[in-house]
DNA sequence: AATTAGCACTCGAAGAAGGAGAGTGCTAAC
DNA sequence: GTTAGCACTCTCCTTCTTCGAGTGCTAATT
């Protein structure tokens, strides 16, 4: 079976008819809508050899047509042309992403939350990995009764901290003289070339407070690993309630389930390739909960280097040809924002 | 009409079996399974008369009966006796936040997710305020282009911090000066003492960096009262969806989206009296949304003055007497928890 | 050879009809 | 005051019917 120019502009009607009323499509309303000049008959016929195909399928005997997961693909990769985005979103995103938003998770989560609002559909950001920053600045500072706070600045700006306990033999004047000793030592270290050797180095210099600052050591360490592991943002989770194919309760339940899986979703957004915008539909998807959703992801970079993932997911039956525009706009501004930074 | 002994126990019993199977009771079911010694037909008489007071109703003529909002207000009030927390239970929650946390952050999402694990309800969490704590120290710590951290950390170990712009003309050699300026005259301040009156003593101290320094002091400013707003913790949300009386989207869906706007559970768990465990059943909560929902709160305190609230949101069907023990059980360990840090 | 009109057929959705069953309220007897 | 008996009501479930949309096939048309 050959595919031929009449086949593909019945196909494509077919799929942005479904798109637009989630009701399988009929023959009569291919021919009268979507003026193909040609009758339903002929229509049928082309809809029988386009089923052959395995592009469409019937849900049942003399219900219409609607597309098949290979259908989808086939759209997406030959007929689909991305729509501009419309004048409205592009200020709207310029204007809240570009402005006033001086940190990493700050930008994110607006990003997420303009994602989601543009498309009505639910969105998943990998937050940058921070493993090329260096360390700017550590600071350990007394709290009462043995413990104390560590903090870690990277050079962006971006400060972790936590609660230690300290033992009851450190003396207040010594905290000036770790906070030195551990600035002298660790500075300037991007996250990546962090690894335990460097230790020994520092336990060298100051034998006898030995066991702290292993200790130290081990609490810093341990706080950037934490933050090495990406964080996902999510905005409109609701969303997929809006879809009429999501209304009964047990099959939207698996896919919010999923949604709060931090881990999970970690795993689905990790891209195939380096580059570009990436859809998965349906059962191309990780997970088979997600059977009957498509994901559009894209990566952003920063110096030629891949930081994060950006990602969309909608019924199967999403808008992908506005989708793919947003998604690709909206990395790019991300990008622009996070280089700013 | 007069409320006899009899009446009381039949009462009791249609609400526990409702409770127990979501279904409508019926006088057979009472006079044989919680053997009263009656037949059913007594219990229909005392049943048509629970119903004239208000306590119960009837779906429709011919099927069982289900207990009111006023029903449920009789045996919360006046029927229910708290179950003890079971034993599993007890060491569980005990386990888990008596030991190894050392954050109020994590303790409260702990909390949360216990709460909402041991009930098969939804937790909801107001976090401490934390306008008695005073401040430990204040630094500000350049980093490239014009931008610096600013960082703020109070005497119980908590952290604040943001980027802020810094002119071009602040030498490296001052940030030193600023941070030590800073800390003489703010350190020891509790966070309710905050008040821009103070920046007047400080100006005068440096007046050419003018400027500057009132712009930092609106910075801190900023971020402790940002700060000093309640955040909400949520555990277990999705569990509403286990709730027969939940099939719908429709029913689910905007008590979801309620569950989203954290500014309204801040105003539905801002308790009424200080003390206590309070029950808020069906359209007694401030929400359109919750009147198929019931609410237990209870508050904690540390020396004497509350800070924070604990909540639990279950069906109007829900298990009063075992909820109310765990949110009392897990208040309790909350507030030993929180003392112990 | 491709297209179209015509027509019988299929299937699901929606409504109507008809029990079955649970539960009630009333009455009269205990 | 309590209970047995009974007619009655109402929902739920199943079955049946109708309706309409859409199909596939065949024969006629271009």
């Amino acid at each position: 079976m050959q595919m031929d120019e009449r086949k593909r502009m019945i196909l494509h009607a077919i799929i942005l008819d479904y798109i637009a009323t989630a009701d399988p499509v009929g023959s009569r309303t291919i021919a009268r809508k979507y003026n193909l000049g040609v009758s339903p008959a002929t229509v049928r016929n082309e809809m029988a050899d386009l089923e052959e195909m395995g592009l469409i399928e019937q849900p049942h005997t003399s219900a219409g047509r609607v597309p098949s997961q290979l259908g989808y693909r086939y759209y997406v990769d030959c007929l689909m042309q991305k729509e501009p985005v419309a004048d409205e979103a592009r200020d709207l995103i310029c204007g809240e992403l570009l402005n006033r938003i001086r940190e990493t998770d700050a930008l994110i989560q607006i990003t997420g939350k303009l994602l989601s609002e543009l498309t009505n559909y639910t969105a998943l950001i990998l937050s940058p990995v921070l493993a090329k920053h260096r360390l700017k600045h550590i600071q350990l500072l007394p709290i009462e009764n043995g413990r104390a706070v560590l903090m870690i600045v990277l050079e962006n700006g971006h400060v972790e901290h936590r609660v230690i306990e300290v033992p009851e033999s450190i003396r207040e004047e010594e905290y000036a003289a770790f906070t030195s000793l551990l600035n002298e030592n660790l500075r300037g270290l991007s996250l990546e070339q962090w690894q335990t050797g460097l230790m020994n180095s520092i336990f060298a210099k100051l034998a006898d407070r030995m066991k702290f600052l292993s200790y130290l050591m081990e609490q810093i360490s341990d706080t950037l690993a934490l933050e090495q592991a990406q964080k996902v943002f999510l905005g409109g989770t609701l969303n997929i309630l809006n879809q009429p194919e999501f209304k009964q309760i047990e099959k939207v339940r698996s896919l919010l389930e999923l949604l709060e899986e931090k881990n999970a979703l970690k795993e689905v957004l990790s891209p195939d390739k380096e580059n570009g915008v990436i859809i998965k539909i349906g059962s191309e998807n990780r997970y088979e909960v997600m059977k009957d959703c498509s994901l559009i992801t894209a990566t952003y970079h920063l110096n030629g280097k891949l930081i994060g993932t950006l990602g969309l997911l909608g019924p199967t039956r999403m808008e992908y040809s506005k989708a793919v525009g947003i998604v690709e706009f909206l990395t790019a501004t991300l990008k622009e924002g996070m280089n700013k930074l």
